[in-house]
RNA sequence: GCCCCGAUGGUGGAAUCGGUAGACACGCAGGACUUAAAAUCCUGUGACCGAUGAGGUUGUGCGGGUUCAAGUCCCGCUCGGGGUACCA
């Protein structure tokens, strides 16, 4: 951090340098946490989100949840588990695309290199990782299976009867002997023409192809997609924050393209039961449910006022989930996309509304989320005509109805829903009150909860009486029925970029095709320049020969980020498979992630696409669980906590000379002299001081507890090179304020530098310590101090200070130090089970201190203590372990039995407490039964004294808690 | 706007099932050892009243409530963090 002036007396002592190079070796040497897929043990599988090795190597941030899930998994070892815990590198990604495009540098050689100081940093943290099983998704190995299972997902469609994918062979069948008729609703597919047998028979191949794109699993399509101009490419919903971009922040553009989509939508409803099965956060079960988004409600056919002429005899389709307000309605709007604007748009319209489809075309996501509180729209001349009343209904157009959801029109019911409300506000056209409750001259009454009137056979009713009823009778008129709807989109799988897996499509007659297994992987081409071509081709058109052995063209759009993430948890059960992605008795073994940690940001994306992925290959019967992840930990951020200097301003200067002569400041005559090295730092406290000053950052590295070393600031920079400084109480006192961890905030820590100076056991612990795994924290390094003495203290306690020999004594610990081990074996396990890190480490503490206050030096304390104490100081605890004799490593030790007997107390000091407030404490035995209790209670001196001679009205006594006794 | 989570000393936090709030650690103050510093050890440390003691009062964001007993449960707010945003 700074000076190392103090370090020759921490060498004295624990050499914790030492200690770590040799066990981060010994274990390396000894294949110590190598996983076997076959064993007699029973298994557990821990796994962290591998990261994406970035330029910008580790923060202290980083590795927080790998030390939590690297405790659990020893502590599973101690256990006797068979514990699976494997690394490796999200590789592909844009950061290293676009330094590519920068510097001309191959991304393959980036990411290596950054893999590698990756690798390095996480070392010198002593995790029992099983690097033997390390994946990275840009190899070729890994991305041949993230291509294989593409190409099932190309041939598999989803039986919303069965609930299950299965293979487009099938569907085929089907639609050569019945058409798609029943497919149209128990399937889940895109919206296209009812055809019979016989038409199927008449297609040509292509004609055929097209339609089954319709049904495939993963699918090619025009969608409306985000399209990112200045990153060249398009990114999922869930890439895309605020209308920009997740990487970068550049603006994001609505577009239609062809695009490969996955229908993830078809597992929406599962995606959505599964999450009651699985140990995770309800705040991030509840954000996937959000995501999700499931509304059940009614689909509505109106007709159309003369929609024969028009050619639309079929009708206007809303989604509503508010059926019961149907008599609420008095106009209707379309999505500006919709299909049958053109043939509802009169004469005397057409012009309005045509302007009104480009301005909404030409709105970005930006523009749309900003203007979120305007009214936009146009009417397009028709009517619609309402189906209990007949009552013509305006047909307006308006963005705030969307394309993508129900289907993209909806019945407007002003006076119960606030955008409906405003837009009838704005256009003056009729609200309606259906639902008693609330004053809908002022705003929309939009709680499901009241009378319904107004509303002919629904009048008097409760809203969910009358949605029932509405439905039914909607039904029973045939125009139309209850329908579900989910917020979810099909994510859209294709990047216009190079640095990702290559589709393993080609192209024939315009239609894609799969390549066959034999074929895989298809390697990722060479490119001139990893720019799109002229012509706007994705990069891997600039790819010589870029076609089949047979000629025809392959994809030139590459997969997304998520593609390689899926499935990476099962490409660990068996890594170096080169005939499956994963082999049925690895999958049997392992079977799913037992504990998964990592950061809540990837709620919506990585793992819902996971958990869909992870469906898919089920319904394939190629694993055999449902559900990936069964438990999860979301840790917390580490933000960083910036120091700040005082400068005194030139402004304030002249000032601050006269109210301040205390200062002492050098008269000066002009900025110049001010700025070439006489800038005036005023330390926090000092009165006044933020009358004068701006703050300025300091780098954290030069402050210690606040303190800055104004020394090395001096030097820091040449400006700083002759600043004076106002202390208080002889030191420079400096500000603290908590943000985002960067660079330019100075206030970045690097975990090599905290290894360096305190060792990677104090980081860990002191990591662990600063609070609850799944909270977001400033990192502060103030009480990393406490960490490293109690360490210090450990390792003073198991060996000779002098000598380094071990100081343990043989002999029978007494009954006192057995009560302190088996308390905090108790007290270990417990807060290990449920990931308590930071009161298990206090716990240690807890018992040195106690062991420490009892001269404790007994060999067979201390042997149960280190293996407790390993899975969060492993290279401390292996150190001792050796020196205690033992020749294996202490991650193979078993963990210590907790026994009560030797914590059970012959007496308990019950607090008794009059009307609730506590008055004196009563030391009695254990094993009485509350009535005796009581009894003594009340017999006692003490007792008397507060009764004066009063009886009690009541006495609650609750064993091994407290006596109440209440006047 | 909606949904979720949180608020405890100077600081990070503990209190696991409604049962002696403030464990543990930092910081601070005082002391021991030392030529000195570092390291180490000891003592004190929520606030207020009291004499520095005994002792007492008060105290977990704010206002109510339930209970013998509330940081914990219920109702109503305030503030902070996260998610989401025309999803009909």
């Amino acid at each position: 951090m700074h000076s190392g002036k103090h370090d020759t007396y921490i060498f004295m002592e624990y050499d914790f340098r030492k200690i770590e190079a040799y066990w981060q070796a010994y274990w390396q040497e000894h294949k110590t946490f190598k996983a076997e897929n076959q064993s007699s043990k029973p298994k557990y599988y821990v796994l962290d989100m591998f990261p994406y090795p970035s330029g910008a190597g580790l923060h202290v941030g980083h590795p927080l949840g790998y030390i939590a899930s690297d405790i659990y998994a020893r502590y599973k070892r101690l256990q006797g588990f068979n514990v699976l815990h494997p690394m490796g590198f999200d590789a592909y990604g844009l950061p290293a695309e676009q330094y590519a495009i920068q510097t001309g540098q191959h991304p393959a050689e980036t990411t290596r290199r950054n893999i590698a100081r990756y690798r390095q940093q996480l070392d010198l943290l002593g995790f029992s990782f099983d690097w033997d099983r390390e994946v990275r998704t840009c190899a070729p190995a890994y991305y041949h299976w993230t291509q294989w299972v593409f190409i099932r997902l190309f041939h598999s469609w989803y039986d919303k009867k069965a609930q299950k994918a299965r293979p487009d062979t099938e569907l085929e069948s089907i639609l050569a002997r019945e058409g798609n008729a029943r497919l149209l609703e128990e399937a889940a597919c895109s919206p296209h023409e009812v055809f019979s047998a016989q038409d199927w028979a008449a297609y040509s191949e292509k004609g055929r192809q097209q339609v089954l794109m319709n049904y495939r699993l993963a699918f090619l399509s025009d969608t409306m997609v985000n399209w990112c101009p200045k990153l060249g490419t398009v990114l999922a919903n869930d890439e895309v924050i605020n209308g920009l971009s997740q990487r970068g922040g550049y603006p994001v553009e609505r577009k239609l393209m062809k695009q490969w989509s996955l229908r993830i939508t078809a597992y929406a409803q599962r995606l959505l039961d599964g999450l009651d099965e699985l140990d995770w956060t309800d705040s991030l079960k509840e954000m996937q449910r959000n995501w999700i988004g499931k509304s059940t409600g009614a689909e509505v056919r109106f007709e159309i006022e003369n929609g024969a002429e028009k050619g639309l005899d079929k009708g206007l389709e809303i989604f509503t989930t508010r059926p019961d307000t149907l008599f609420g309605v008095s106009f209707m709007v379309l999505c500006p996309e919709h299909e049958m604007i053109p043939a509802l748009t009169t004469a005397e319209q057409k012009e309005a509304v045509e302007d009104y489809v480009k301005y909404a075309k030409n709105r970005t996501e930006r523009e749309r989320q900003a203007d979120v509180n305007k009214a936009s729209g146009v009417f397009t001349g028709s009517y619609a005509i309402h189906p209990f009343s007949g009552e013509k209904l305006p047909i307006w157009i308006s963005e705030y109805v969307l394309a993508g959801y129900g289907t993209g029109a909806i019945m407007a019911v002003a006076a119960h829903d606030s955008r409906d409300y405003r837009f009838a506000k704005h256009f003056n056209l009729p609200i309606r009150q259906v639902v008693a409750g609330g004053d809908i001259s002022q705003e929309a009454y939009e709680a499901k909860d009241g009378t319904l009137v107004n509303s002919d056979f629904l009048n008097g009713l409760k809203v969910k009486e009358a949605i029932h009823r509405m439905v039914e009778e909607i039904e029973k008129k045939g125009i139309g029925k209850a329908r579900t709807n989910f917020r979810l989109r099909d994510a859209i799988f294709s990047r216009q970029r190079y640095w990702g897996e290559p589709f393993p499509i080609y192209y024939k007659d315009g239609m894609p095709y799969t390549l066959p297994d034999d074929k895989l992987p298809l390697l990722l081409p060479e490119v001139d320049k990893y720019l799109p071509t002229e012509e706007g081709e994705p990069p891997l058109a600039r790819a010589k020969n870029w076609k089949t052995e047979e000629g025809y063209p392959l994809e030139t759009s590459t997969m997304p980020g998520f593609a390689g993430s899926s499935a990476y948890y099962l490409r660990y059960m068996d890594p170096h498979n080169g005939k499956a992605l994963v082999s049925k008795e690895a999958d049997q073994y392992w079977k799913q992630v037992d504990l998964y940690v990592g950061g809540a940001e990837h709620a919506t994306g990585h793992l819902i696409y996971s958990r869909f992925w992870n469906k898919f290959l089920f319904d394939l019967g190629l694993v055999c669980t449902d559900e990936p992840y069964r438990k999860l930990i979301n840790q917390g951020m580490i933000q960083g906590r910036s120091s700040f200097a005082y400068r005194l301003n030139w402004a304030n200067y002249k000032k601050a000379i006269e109210a301040h002569p205390d200062w002492k400041l050098p008269e000066l005559e002009s900025p110049a002299g001010f700025a070439e090295g006489s800038l005036v730092f005023v330390s926090k406290n000092i009165p006044h001081r933020e009358d004068f000053c701006d703050p300025v950052h300091a780098d954290i590295h030069l402050v210690d507890n606040d303190i800055l070393d104004t020394e090395a600031f001096r030097q820091w920079m040449p400006d700083l090179a002759k600043a004076a400084f106002i202390l208080e109480e002889g030191h420079y006192v400096c500000g603290a304020e908590v943000e985002k961890m960067s660079k330019s905030m100075y206030n970045v820590e690097n975990p090599d530098d905290i290894v360096e100076k305190y060792g990677a056991d104090t980081l860990r612990m002191y990591e662990m310590f600063l609070g609850p795994i799944e909270q977001s924290k400033p990192w502060d390094t103030k009480g990393i101090e406490g960490v490293f003495r109690f360490l210090k203290k450990y390792w003073r306690t198991c060996f000779d200070e002098n000598t380094g020999a071990l100081a343990l004594e043989d002999g029978e610990p007494s009954a006192a130090e057995l009560k302190v081990l088996h308390k905090t074996i108790k007290k270990i396990i417990d807060d290990t089970e449920r990931f308590s890190f930071n009161t298990a480490v206090s716990g240690f503490m807890i018992a040195l201190n106690e062991l420490g206050d009892l001269k404790c030096r007994k060999k067979a304390v201390f042997e149960a203590f280190t293996i407790l104490l390993s899975p969060y100081a492993p290279h401390l605890a292996e150190e001792v372990w050796k020196a205690m004799g033992h020749e294996s490593s202490i991650a193979c030790a078993p963990l210590p039995v907790y026994e009560e007997k030797y914590t059970l107390d012959q007496s308990f000091n019950y607090p008794v407490s009059f009307n609730g407030k506590m008055r004196f404490n009563m030391e009695l035995p254990l094993d009485l039964d509350p009535a005796e209790i009581e009894k003594q209670v009340l017999a006692s001196e003490q007792a008397a004294k507060w009764l004066e001679g009063k009886s009690p009205k009541k006495v609650i006594v609750v064993p091994k808690r407290i006596v109440n006794i209440v006047l």
